[in-house]
DNA sequence: TTCGAAGTTCGTGAAACATCGAACAAGGTA
DNA sequence: TACCTTGTTCGATGTTTCACGAACTTCGAA
């Protein structure tokens, strides 16, 4: 397992945002980080394979939507939440608003830890 | 050339409008769109063949973006900011201001008329 | 050192998407 | 009627995306 790769803030770009944004798991699972709360990768539930979860992850690490800490052989996530609303005011939390009163991507969940 | 089909207020979803958004040609179209104006079709210009423009247009218009009126041979587009506003309040504002803050689709204008 | 657990990567296939030019349909105009 | 303008649709092409299982890499535990 190698370092992923994060954007710096200035190289977040809108359209990679909306683009990771735009599908339902990954919606879900940034709705799963909303409360800031930092999330082991093993605790996301999702209806799909590991490797796609996988992949959904990277997509939203790569468009720089989270953060993926390493500790071990274990991953840690968290959203970027401030960063984002640094980037793009407002926007973060307008998604967020829609996409719950929407209930999308309510089929992802935390194990019951 | 058929009447288009504009979606309900209530069969706007949120995945199909934030897909919509993720393109920087169809961005850069709402942004030319965001002052509220009836834009004729002809009026639009963006660095794409006809046929594609159509084609973003419609993506736009089924994702209930946009409103399509027919007045003969022509049309004229109109952004549905007050749909929008209803189903997912601040979306919109959000995004567009995020957008101009980028010059995402900055490519897209009107014609010099 | 051997094993298992945690994620990533790879190879693949199916579906979606962006794009173009050509053909088309419908309405206006000569 | 014949022609032009406007915008849509069609068919083809290449790219991207999502999805899976299998193989792999790392680390920790036995």
């Amino acid at each position: 397992m190698k370092e992923a790769r994060h954007p710096e803030l200035t190289d977040i770009t809108l359209i990679e945002v909306m683009g990771a944004l735009s599908d339902p798991i990954r919606l879900g699972l940034v709705r799963v980080l909303a409360d800031g709360r930092e999330r082991g990768w093993g605790e996301l539930r999702a209806p799909v394979a590991k490797s796609t979860l996988s992949h959904h992850l990277r997509v939203l690490r790569d468009a720089g939507i989270t953060r993926t800490r390493q500790e071990g052989t274990r991953c840690y996530v968290t959203l970027r939440h401030r960063d984002l609303d640094a980037r793009f005011p407002g926007l973060l939390n307008a998604i967020l608003g829609a996409a719950t009163s929407d209930d999308v991507g309510g089929q992802i969940s935390l194990a019951s830890a």
